[in-house]
DNA sequence: AATGAATGAGCCTTCATTCAT
DNA sequence: TATGAATGAAGGCTCATTCAT
């Protein structure tokens, strides 16, 4: 354990920590991690400056653990879902699902997610952060597709691309930037190619 | 034009300003924007600090026109690539080609492109350079495929959601993270998948 | 009240802040405001230049502190001297206290008196502090001459052209840079001018 | 002679020296000396701006030429305008035109009178320049005075403090900032005790 | 004699972090 | 534990002055 850094054991503190955590989440979804400054995101939760530094190392371990909120907050909704599944399930109902989730998620948290991720490239243990859950999901869904009946060939690449594709989707969708482009129709597309994959 | 900003016509001076660019594009790849401080960029270019302010409005400034080298550097090949492209031709091999231009692209900037798109979330006029460098691109592929005799339902969705698939594809392949993937069947699905959507 | 001013309510913060006026005032009297730079200011007060930001908007907010904290000093003695004054007075013996108030008050603060009036005429907002102080030193003269029996005509004209021709008197006699110059005799005219205007 | 510093012998060099000198006088009339900056100098000069400096010391070296040439318009008019007179004269008419005259020339100089005045407080040869003035005219003047028959006692001293006085009117009488001040009166109550002073 | 690009010291201000209470 | 005033290093930017041409 850090030197000094506070472990809360009780109920007070805990919720202290998280108030603080809560607070920079939204302070850096609206301003950005650079243009949030320490005291603000005290005043938002309510506290002191300097008691901030009582739960964080720096500014960074602040920004570690909304990390870790946002990733839970994110993936959760989709690895239950997907743990929820048992055969015999219609594919394409299930990726429709999983698409218009991950929307879901991302119209909630357009913002964060692009600062976040942005930041992981100049920040390794935050892009750590990243890798490990794009594996968790890569591998649990991977696992569920299998014990659902697919036997389609590359699997975990399919699934790994899968993702990524669905947020791009997801990511488009939301800012809704081009008019020439029908997202309805770009759904669909997302939606029968994954069909395609993992039938 | 803006008070005080110098318009080089020299030789000299154009090499100089196009030697702050080119520093600032490699500070800002290696230590992100916020990270790299003007003086330094001053330093790596070998001009003092206050030059800087003749050729540039401020920091951002200079940001802006890193993004206009890198989308052109980024945007030129393929662009280019897909110019020269005449009928009869393989909608595979083209697809392979394309895939392995934007790969190559990505390998050589792959630091930049994330921050820059970081950056674009915060920053609107950003952001706007990467749309219409998005629309231009979704915009001339869409119009070589047809007349290619490409003749796809919902062809712009298509593009520029292969877009998206190339570019999740070179990146993941660039850094390489997970070890359970095999990178060439990813890209293989990939290719396919494009081969699917614009055959 | 301004974002992040801090208004100080406990004794000690008080001080810091009268501390800083303090040495900004000094500061400002030797050497000028441009070349008085903040962090001198903050050494001056033996505070850290942070903080200075946390009592003050900006460098020229310190400024108008000082003003504030000038205006008072150079008025409140004369003002006072003026309130405590009831009939029957000599007019002589008044405008000779009021002459010699004013060349001490001046003996004082003689520099930033030339400072501050000369930043009055680029910065708007320190001429009206000044005018502000005009107007009530001639009003309030002016009131208590009638209560004294003066009935001169043009009263305010008078009190308004008797301020200017003490403070040039004043200044001439602190400065004391032309040798063939009796300021004795030259304090006697004043004082005789004085007389005729408002006997 | 200053190293370096050259003494213009031709005609385009003198016409150069003097434009700068003009450019200068007008900018730090309108701005101020502190917020006005080289370069802008030499652009409304016509001029380059190293070249500024093949004319003058350094910045403050123009501001002494200002002066120079601010006090000879000054003064110029109201000094030819004593030189002219001759006995017999009426005190009265005389003191009027002085005043008309002062204020005529305040009128068109009213920032640059102030600012170079605040100046001098810090820059110690800046003053001596204005005290010469000031010996200059309280010596003039008091020698025609004499001239003309008037044999009031400490006759310098009065003239030194008309000059103030009759400075204070045209200042206030220019800037106009006291609604309810009669200016005219005011203008008449310095004339009267002028013709007391020295008649 | 002239140009104007270039220099770099120094200014104002911010903010992550510390510390007296 | 908690406060929030205080610290001071560092950043972006300006501008008087110099210098290569």
């Amino acid at each position: 354990m850090e030197k000094g850094i506070r472990q809360p054991v009780q109920r007070r503190s805990i919720d202290k920590k998280e108030r603080i955590i809560k607070a920079a989440y939204e302070l850096f979804s609206t301003d950005g991690y650079y243009s949030t400054v320490t005291s603000d995101i005290a005043k938002a939760a309510g506290v002191s400056t300097g008691i901030v530094y009582g739960y964080f190392k720096d500014k960074r371990d602040i920004l570690f653990y909304v990390i870790k909120i946002y990733v839970k907050e994110i993936a959760s909704p989709i690895m239950e879902y997907i743990s929820s599944l048992s055969a015999p399930v219609s594919i394409e109902s299930m990726m429709r699902d999983v698409v218009e989730l991950t929307e879901k998620m991302h119209k909630q948290n357009a913002n964060l997610h692009n600062i976040l991720h942005s930041l992981a490239f100049t920040e390794s243990d935050i892009n750590e952060e990243f890798l490990r859950l794009e594996d968790h999901v890569t591998i649990s869904a991977s696992k569920k597709l299998r014990e659902l009946g697919c036997n389609a060939d590359h699997l975990e690449e399919k699934v790994h691309l899968a993702m990524n594709l669905i947020q791009s989707y997801a990511h488009e969708s939301i800012y809704d930037k081009h008019d020439y482009i029908d997202y309805d129709a770009m759904k669909e597309n997302v939606i029968q190619t994954l069909v395609l994959w993992f039938k």
